[in-house]
DNA sequence: CGCTGGCGATACCTTTAGACTATAGGCTCA
DNA sequence: TGAGCCTATAGTCTAAAGGTATCGCCAGCG
């Protein structure tokens, strides 16, 4: 059975008369007559009764007519959907960011995309850097702001850099660093620090390894949060020392001091997506992103 | 686009392999190429990705798949479903009956019809013989417990009759005649006399003329019910006599008396159907009604 | 670095089946 | 009974689906 079948069948069921459905399909009504009869054929039941004089659908027919509508309507709307998707008029963009993510870059950028892709709906979900990885890869989300870029294990995605962000000291508010206007990074040597799970923030102790050998040292962590506020919280209660973006300043937390560092170090702060993904919206997005972060640098 | 298409695309995007696809399909790979090209072609969006060494669906094409599978299990699901009814397997009859019809006829046929195609949904509905044309009519119900046979106007519809009943005189209790054991029609001559309304019941007046022609008179109609039970109660209010069929006697009213005529008058009781219902389920229910009356009978 | 195997695309040929014309045969209605 | 309308059938044509052979490209391996 193919498409045309129902075509034929369903013009047949409507004007009750070869001759003139035949007309209406452009078509000559013996085709129609025998298209009738194989599709008949192949299902095995007869649709219609027709004697010499008229035509009229059986039971079977009745029945089998509103299916045969259903499917062919559901055949065009499949088609137009599918043409609206790749014209940009319809389809969704699923973006990932951090809890306390705030630059101005995200609501900038929707901003800019809504704007130039007003058809296309965005869904922006809140979720660790984890869960962003596992949410690339299974294509739940289109693009993650995932914040540090992990060392290993992102063979499938494709990363892009969105600013470099100055790197700070978080103090317990009682520590004695917290008389100086700066720290340097080799006078945290020995100190205990806190930090993120690797298990929610994969990349974090390379990271902060990574910023700590500048100074010829490597951080004693003594213990892992999952969530930002813990982080600020274990600070607070003097569990340890920690470094953060400077971006950090903007979510205060009782008991809890900023210090610039000095020699000033800084990270990149990563966007990521499914490398095979090859959706129109989330290549237009990363460009705007692009063109966005490059203005502000 | 024709289902072929759909089948092609949806075998392609399962193995994201034309040579593997093709052999599923018991097809040369060009010929499948081909017909995806078309398919492409012919809705102007591109559904797959292909670098010489690997198929990969578009976010399109990911799309598209969904509703091509639901356009192919719809197809075989409707081919399935017009075969389960044409088997019998499947459909349902649609019967309807006057209020207070409570011959014995309807639970027998109806279990007998259940038993031997328990796959039928048997649907009973409650109205008048009015509505019970406009129903066979417009097909809302397959068969009618009708009653009287009106003498005009059912060109469309095909009639049996299942039985001849005995016509009593239906008396207010303070009737002179309630003494009688018998009436002979002709005492009904110059009596007011109630009826049913010709708006609800095509064909009452007809057949109460009718039988009183018999006597050589007309009777003199005063009042019309739409229901079964005002008329009774027009009886027993003394408005009038009317004739009944002897099922009456069933439901009896305060104030309301039935005596025999004489010589007794009997009147057929008919169903109805669409003459152009070829239902097989109607078919083998009237068969099965025939059957049950000629036995009576 | 070249060989080989796998895969999709292309060119060209074959076959199928959809479509057309002509016409037969039957029913309805005047 | 004949005209008109309608569907079915027969025979032919052709478009398009399908097949074969082969190219070209990439990947993986020795």
């Amino acid at each position: 059975m193919e498409l045309r079948h129902l075509r034929y069948f369903v013009a047949v069921a409507e004007s009750l008369n070869f001759t003139k459905a035949a007309g209406k399909l452009h078509l000559a009504q013996p085709s129609l007559t025998r298209q009738i009869h194989n599709l008949e054929e192949e299902i095995g039941v007869r649709l219609l009764n027709r004697s010499k004089s008229q035509v009229a659908l059986t039971e079977e027919g009745r029945s089998f007519l509103v299916d045969a509508r259903r499917i062919m309507a559901l055949a065009t709307e499949s088609i137009l959907a599918v043409q609206r998707l790749s014209r940009g008029e319809a389809g969704q963009l699923n973006i990932a960011y951090l809890s306390n993510f705030d630059f101005e870059l995200l609501p900038e950028t929707l901003a800019a995309f809504r704007k130039t892709f007003p058809h296309i709906a965005l869904n922006l979900f809140d979720m660790t850097p984890a869960e962003q990885f596992r949410a690339l890869e299974t294509r739940k989300i289109d693009l993650g702001f995932v914040g540090l870029r992990p060392l290993a294990d992102t063979t499938g995605l494709q990363w892009e850099s969105i600013g470099r962000h100055r790197t700070v000291v978080v103090l317990p508010a009682r520590h004695p660093l917290v008389r100086r206007r700066q720290v340097r990074l080799g006078e945290l040597e020995g100190l205990f620090f806190v930090g993120m799970s690797e298990r929610t923030h994969p990349g974090f102790r390379d990271w902060l390894n990574g910023t700590c050998q500048q100074a010829g040292f490597t951080p004693r962590v003594l213990q892992d949060a999952e969530l930002e506020s813990a982080l600020m919280t274990f600070v607070a209660e003097g569990l340890g020392v920690t470094l953060a973006r400077e971006h950090i300043k903007r979510f205060p937390h009782p008991g809890v001091v900023f210090r610039p560092l000095t020699p000033a170090a800084k990270s990149d702060y990563w966007i990521a997506w499914n490398r095979n993904n090859d959706s129109r919206a989330l290549q237009q997005y990363v460009e705007i992103v692009k063109g966005l972060t490059a203005k502000a640098g």
